[in-house]
DNA sequence: TAGGAATATCGAGAAAACCCGATATATATT
DNA sequence: AATATATATCGGGTTTTCTCGATATTCCTA
């Protein structure tokens, strides 16, 4: 877990809300319906990209960049790719930032 | 305190390493005495400069954002500017990454 | 008050990040 | 197989960051 990279991960609006909205997607996507019929894979690309008012393409970035760093997992699942939190490693974040900063 | 200056000012390795030394001065900086005769207003710009190997105008300008956000503190005695944590700052940034993040 | 030392600011080239539109890929449906 | 939908990747113009050398400012001392 390079330090460097996941603050610059988190240096981005953008970024930061969609991880903020992750964190209650019933709250922030209130129609949402994983098209799975499992809401608890997470939120699909495309119900975050509505909401952000970026490109698809910006946001499918943005999301491969919170995943790079492991902020998120993403699960595939036919067409549709499922981004949700990694509260384990936010936790750590957490931790670190608290303890090695 | 804006999140995302803050992230970005972390998104750095220079600027992390400079935080890390400032943790505990007297381990980083072993042969260090603060020209003014207490060491606990910081560290000079100069010895971090020389640590680092980085320009004086970068060091200074790194330290200047890290101010800028809060993290450090700045004290001007004579011609030197000491640095040092801000660890009520750090500490509350760590609970803000634990709780709203 | 002139010179020196420490730090800050300025200007700029190079690199990276931002964010888009266009296109490619993967999957589902008919 | 052809089409449609969701997502990923590519290419690139624009903005920001990085980092430096040069210069300015501040403060001390002879």
């Amino acid at each position: 877990m390079d330090q460097v990279e996941i603050f610059k991960a988190l240096a981005n609006k953008g970024r930061l809300q969609m991880l903020n909205w992750l964190k209650e997607p019933e709250t922030h996507f209130p129609d949402y319906k994983a098209s799975c019929g499992d809401n608890s894979v997470g939120v699909c690309v495309g119900h975050i990209q509505r909401k952000s008012g970026l490109t698809q393409s910006t946001v499918s970035e943005y999301l491969a960049v919170l995943q790079r760093v492991g902020l998120v997992n993403a699960t595939r699942i036919g067409q549709w790719t499922y981004y949700q939190r990694n509260e384990t490693a936010i936790k750590a974040l957490g931790q670190l930032i608290a303890t090695t900063l």
